[in-house]
DNA sequence: CCCCTTGACAGGTATAGACCACTCCGCTTG
DNA sequence: CAAGCGGAGTGGTCTATACCTGTCAAGGGG
């Protein structure tokens, strides 16, 4: 969880730079206060809850904006988590994979119970570009669903589907929001899965996504794009989640060529 | 680059929310001042300098430090870099396919030119997890690698690689740190690569490795960390690859079962 | 007994001011 | 002309203060 957990991450504390890349040794306070707020959060263990910022930066005897420096950056790394109007000690992130199986399946994989919550379904016409990628014509009729997806009911992450309402005319009175998509798809419509090319990267959230997953504004979020296609090699939806930057990670097995 | 390239991010402006979500409705000022600088990051153009902090808050009339919290965000997105005492507009991500391929395959792929530096090459005993992972006894002796990678010149990463001394004797007197460790894993000892396990997440760069990369402290990178075995499955190398998470997205090909 | 009001208090945002380390340019010096 | 020195100005950090919005628990009213 931590960026550092691996020793691997140091040369030591001796250990000579030899680029000529200068070796500073100057370490701002917020850093420090940061390295004894995580003493701190060791001693309360997970769910226990920290004393107020004004509280801190009294003991620590450093201004509240300082203290609160180093404690965006906890938070940024997912160790603690603002629950109400308190701070607790956050537990460690979930790992998924990076497989066709949907998110239900990772979740509960990791022995978690996992769950949706609709935030819209409508039908639109689909522009030039997600015409192009699901291959149909611009302006045709496509879903668009948006859900929260949840872990044991926490909200973890934002999925964004769009798929051509050709391909899933009953979608809006058959499906179930909460449900797994890909099972769906799978089992009702009998579309069987291909392969499929996914993009990851880190991105900030927008004040409407950090509102719609519960997280403070500005929290980095990984971001997948996905084009999944069928067994012939048609392509079914386009897909972009967020994911909690500091809630998940993803794993994959690469094969050699 | 930017969090939200597609329209699909949102659901319109009218868009009913079906869920119990509220929609908050208020913009901090600091995000309208964000909105403010993105449209003079278009003005400006790609490699275009900004005036100073404390011209643009006067220009905006805001306080110096709401406007570096605008500032802040585009700088972790990667829409901005700083050069030297100077902020500039940045270009687009890199795209680097998530394959056995090395970092040099990706860079080229690119159309840009790869390089590495060498912090550190030192040979050390192997703890009792990289052992296991390499599957040798502990105390073993082990090479640790450090290398900052480059791409165009730029300081875009930093890898680092754990990998036994019995299975590759002459790596100190044989390889080129400036050049491909998999190149020379594979055309000079002959190691043909089987499957590989790996692991993305995001995390916070530490001082030290911000310092080594270039970045500023706390920027949000990209860990990747690879196990990799040859075609007889045994292990070869532990990886630790960190990439600027404002400068690289990560591609791959998932196919069916 | 439950619901709702209400206010204390938490974190979120915004401001002004100060100092520091580093970069970079221009100038001096060899 | 090249190298090196120095100063101006930049972003980085830190402090102190103020006000806002949302949370939550206590207490009053139904």
């Amino acid at each position: 969880m931590d960026q550092t957990p691996d020793a691997d991450a140091r040369s030591g504390p001796g250990a000579p730079i030899r680029s000529g890349i200068p070796e500073h040794g100057r370490v701002p306070k917020y850093y420090a206060v940061k390295g004894q707020l995580e003493a701190l959060l060791d001693e309360l263990g997970e769910g226990g809850v920290l004393p107020t910022e004004r509280e801190l930066a009294a003991r620590f005897e450093v201004a509240r904006e300082t203290l609160r420096q180093a404690l965006r950056e906890l938070l940024i790394q997912g160790r603690v988590r603002r629950r109400g109007r308190s701070t607790v000690v956050a537990g460690p992130k979930l790992e998924q994979p990076l497989s066709l199986a949907s998110y239900t399946e990772g979740v509960r994989r990791q022995g978690r119970v996992p769950g949706r919550t609709l935030i819209g379904l409508e039908r639109l016409g689909a522009d030039p570009q997600l015409a192009g990628q699901l291959r149909i014509d611009a302006g045709d009729p496509v879903w668009h669903l948006e859900r929260v997806l949840l872990a044991d009911g926490e909200r973890v992450g934002l999925e964004s589907t769009y798929l051509a309402v050709g391909r899933v005319p009953g979608l809006e009175d058959e499906f179930d929001p909460g449900s797994s998509l890909y099972a769906y798809l799978g089992e009702k419509v009998g579309i069987s899965f291909g392969a499929a090319d996914e993009r990851i990267e880190t991105v900030l959230a927008t004040p409407r996504e950090a509102l719609l997953i519960g997280t403070p504004p500005a929290l980095p979020m990984l971001l997948l794009h996905r084009l999944t296609r069928d067994s012939a090699d048609r392509p079914v939806e386009r897909v972009r989640s967020l994911y909690r930057g500091d809630r998940f990670s993803f794993t994959t097995r690469l094969e050699a060529d």
